[in-house]
DNA sequence: TATGAATGAGAGTTCATTCAT
DNA sequence: CATGAATGAACTCTCATTCAT
């Protein structure tokens, strides 16, 4: 996934079938890291369970002794990304005093960190939600939501207390957010090797400091 | 497509199968648009060439006429969008004049009025670009460049004539561009119709002046 | 399908796989007619519909061009066999005069002639009635009970006129209908090749009547 | 099974997956009661052995610890029924005397209370017969040809002594047994409650006598 | 121009069965 | 006695595409 024609590097060339991962670690978790990277690499629709167990290591039947099918599989790894998502978003403000500016720096650090560390996986939860069925859609929304509210929250508090002076906090909270998020995009590991994590956080810091209009 | 889980309001439930747009203006026309209507909201995978066929209201016969396959039909839409991209830059930076801070306005207003314009289909050159088979894909892995390139001189410029004061342009930059694509999958001329677009632009443009760090 | 442990001789060895009969007679026709011989050797549930493709001469693939599904060509098959019935009764009861043993021994005649005509396919009705999904299941169940009043309704006017004297009209009418429907299982024209359908529908009639205690 | 187009009140709806019967009884004899009931219900290849393991609520190995397989099971299954016949047509027969119509009668009590009383079980044997495997069905259907033989011989000698006189002795045999049979199909306790085993047997035994023409 | 018929490949899923423990 | 893990074959159905008309 890309940010389209107004977009950065592109993601390097699909990787269209990389070695199959040795399972090591059992059927259950073979086949979630499987379709976790099939999953990323080529969407829900563009990866086959066959590809899934191929790269498992494991036979098409395994796959359904540890999982109910293609769909459970999509819903429990987007929701497992949210759930590391919300750790690291706990962890980051209990660590963060009660000053507003520091409480965004904590957030955007989650986040860089999250985005970075899930590089790959991470964009599966922003590609493929709509192809959840409305069962599983349903219940991921409200965790959607509840991120969603974590950043609304922080930002009108600092908006109140005068310490952020953007006029629309809205818009900046979803710039802060979507200037994060295209991490996952452009980054790599390899090329930007230089740069390392808490320098990109510091400079994203700076970045949404700048879009909420701190001080 | 959102933004995972840290975005904002989810983007419309798939809306599955919409009407058959009425075919009005021929072959040619009816299937494009329903192949974009189709892959914006399914994705390429996810649509099915017969789907595409019934929403333009002719056979699938009808369809091989007119286009050699899908995935012309895929390269072709996302050629296009970016073309239009492109003319929207154009148009703006003819209109601007030297000054950084006009030529980023007039690169944010012509981003933010084509996301808002081109609202579902904008988002296919996003989320399908991996689906094009290398061919394709290599074409429009230039133009897409030359897009990026846009923004980089300008911000670049700015930075060495002291008009721009952010230590890392290269993240301002696809913070900017970052910020200004989301809109695409947030607004909603239904629900934010009060927002009228000029509104939008000039919002985004604040933001992307803060961001760049001007005066 | 045989009326188990106290039954008559045995149905043929199951014929698992007759030749592919040659699809004169187009698409739709060849698959039809090969259902209908599939599902009657070896049920709905034990044919599979690369069973019937091959059968009919055509790939899978046709199979779907022409129909929906399994179940629709199941429901089609049931609904047409159903209908000649109905057909065959009508004109049967139409030539038949006011008599009620006349009237019964009209039933009869049509009942025998269908279950040694269509010996095959009729019992397809029988024995695959539970695997019709409730939609067209329930649209069935009315068919089969309206022929059930046909019956009903006979041999209810000639008890009432005095011509039947059985003192359980439900159960005569249950084992009249039992003894012609299992003709289908025993019967086979080349080993009863001397007993035509004439001989059988008087014998029957015969037994019918008797049953009802006519006279 | 229902008796097709012409047939009485639909044997009810399929009971998809009744409660997992306790499995009282050890392994062995609830796996046995589990696959009776299912293939009852569902048929030979409509039931799975996951269906039958789940039923009788133990582990599809435990099942394949008691049982060679399911095609053995389906065989032990049908064997059981036919035993059971015999037995009951053994006491009836020893029961009764010499006198024709009084042997006639034993059989049809024998068999009519065999159908209500293994009802739902006994229709297996009716239905499965077909997906008996070779090496099966020849010992089996020895074992049927014996039970025709014990009406036919029992028919055949009424008709020589002179106390039945119907003309074609082979027809009423297969007409009073399809209409016992058919009691499997239509009788349910729940609804014929007022209606006990002995008034059925009772109106049974005289149809059968009207059908050899008795007197 | 436009169509309906046909196809081979592959989709997700379930099957009966085996085997080490 | 009983289990959980694993498998290969088969299942129904959909795919993108072709071609004679």
């Amino acid at each position: 996934m890309s940010t389209g024609p107004l977009d950065d590097e592109p993601p390097g060339p699909a990787e269209a079938s990389g070695p199959p991962s040795v399972p090591r670690g059992g059927g259950r978790e073979a086949i979630t890291r499987a379709a976790r990277e099939s999953f990323a690499e080529r969407g829900y629709h563009g990866t086959s369970i066959r590809d899934i167990a191929r790269r498992a290591g494991l036979s098409l039947s395994a796959l359904y002794h540890w999982h109910a099918g293609k769909q459970e599989l999509l819903a429990a790894l987007i929701e497992e990304s949210i759930d590391e998502y919300f750790r690291r978003c706990d962890a980051a403000l209990r660590a963060a005093g009660d000053d507003p500016a520091g409480r965004l720096a904590a957030l955007v650090r989650a986040t860089v960190e999250y985005r970075v560390s899930r590089r790959v996986e991470s964009t599966i939860a922003t590609s493929e939600w709509r192809n959840l069925e409305p069962q599983h859609r349903e219940r991921l929304d409200g965790m959607r939501a509840a991120a969603t509210r974590l950043w609304a929250d922080l930002i009108d508090d600092g908006v109140a207390r005068g310490a952020f002076r953007c006029a629309h906090p809205g818009d900046a909270r979803r710039a802060v957010i979507a200037a994060c998020n295209a991490i996952a995009q452009w980054y790599e590991p390899h090329t930007h090797g230089g740069l390392d994590v808490t320098d990109l956080v510091d400079r994203y810091t700076a970045i949404a400091l700048r879009i909420v209009d701190c001080r």
